[in-house]
DNA sequence: ACCTTTGCTTAACAGTGTTAGATTATTTAA
DNA sequence: TTAAATAATCTAACACTGTTAAGCAAAGGT
């Protein structure tokens, strides 16, 4: 009877060796190096034995993604103890946000579908900061110059960058936000940026 | 003579051939999807071939970036030369960049490392809502009361979310910002949604 | 006519996710 | 204790992946 409990504690053990090892690999190695065979060779097992833990390779992303979110959730809650103004725990909560992004980078990068394959960005022709080149051009033209500082254009320019980049990548990989909604955010964001500049 | 410009002009075709193969194949079926010998296929040609035009795999994508980055300053130009006011062309520009986001959703994908991996996040577990809930109900109970309507908080949950997520996935992608310019950016941020919520 | 270069292909290597079949070990029943 | 049944695990294979080496066949130059 006993022996029940402890061989399904065991086959738990095992399905959280496989989630273990499979984050070991990829703080190791990065994402694309993981693979089920050296998620088995990390478990001490052959690679056809994980399929009897979960149903393919996507069934571990999942199960890891979903943990990523209870835990980003717990240390939110915790984020909010921490403070009794609301206004000062919706900050406390972003900033955990923020925080458990690169705290847990692996996991935020599954979670919300961010790659890292370009690797030789830096290196390559100047055509990929043209773009961005200009928009900080035009930037610093409309910054008047009593507060032209390289360092404040800096933070206009990122904080654009962001609002609309942010706003892009949550449209591609999760697709429920409405046209009108985008179009809100976007104007209201931009405006007022442009508004806190001058 | 002519014969070798010909040649030449061959040889460029077929590069260009490879290119446009990609991504059409990205298009069809998603990066996920793309392969040396699809590409091989499309261009009528077999796998090794392609080593005589690109390095490697990455390479193509590489090129395809670069490509990607040239379009997208084009469309930025074209947006400033419709407009005499510098603010109305930072805005002309940010709106280029959204169009071409979503025009050329495939190139803008490998341009920014946006991944769309996660296919089944509707229908999974409700944890993965969790996070992204309590910061809803906490930017509700801030709001005051006679402009606390769905759409208003939705806007502004979005805009949150874009600001920081952009942020994060930017520093994820390129590692280029300091510690105190993402902080500047942070802070400034969360602060002006706040303050333009009360 | 021969030699060299070019264009292209076939074959292969090492790796990937995944499945079927065989093998071994463990538990259950008589 | 032995026999049957069940569970746990492995080996082998399939169809892919990126990439490289060897070979063939046609074209160019001398």
């Amino acid at each position: 009877m006993a022996s029940k409990e402890r061989i399904l504690r065991l086959k738990d053990e095992t399905r959280n060796n496989i989630l273990a090892a499979s984050i070991d690999i990829v703080k190791e190695e990065g994402w694309q190096a993981l693979s089920m065979r050296k998620i088995a060779d990390k478990i001490e097992y052959t690679a056809p034995i994980i399929y009897e833990y979960f149903a393919n390779k996507d069934a571990i992303l999942n199960e890891l993604t979903r943990q990523g979110f209870v835990k980003l959730s717990k240390l939110m809650e915790q984020a909010i103890s921490e403070h009794t103004d609301p206004a000062k725990q919706l900050e406390a909560m972003w900033l955990a946000y923020w925080d458990f992004a690169f705290a847990e980078k692996e996991l935020y990068q599954v979670m919300y579908g961010v790659e890292v394959n370009c690797c030789a960005m830096q290196n390559m022709c100047p055509d990929i900061q043209l773009p961005m080149n200009m928009l900080w051009d035009k930037i610093e033209e409309i910054i008047p110059v009593e507060k032209r500082t390289e360092k404040y254009i800096d933070t206009k320019y990122y904080t654009f960058w962001s609002v609309v980049h942010g706003l892009i990548s949550i449209n591609m990989t999760r697709k429920l936000t409405s046209d009108e909604l985008n179009q809100q955010v976007l104007k209201d964001a931009i405006g007022g940026i442009i508004n806190s500049m001058k």
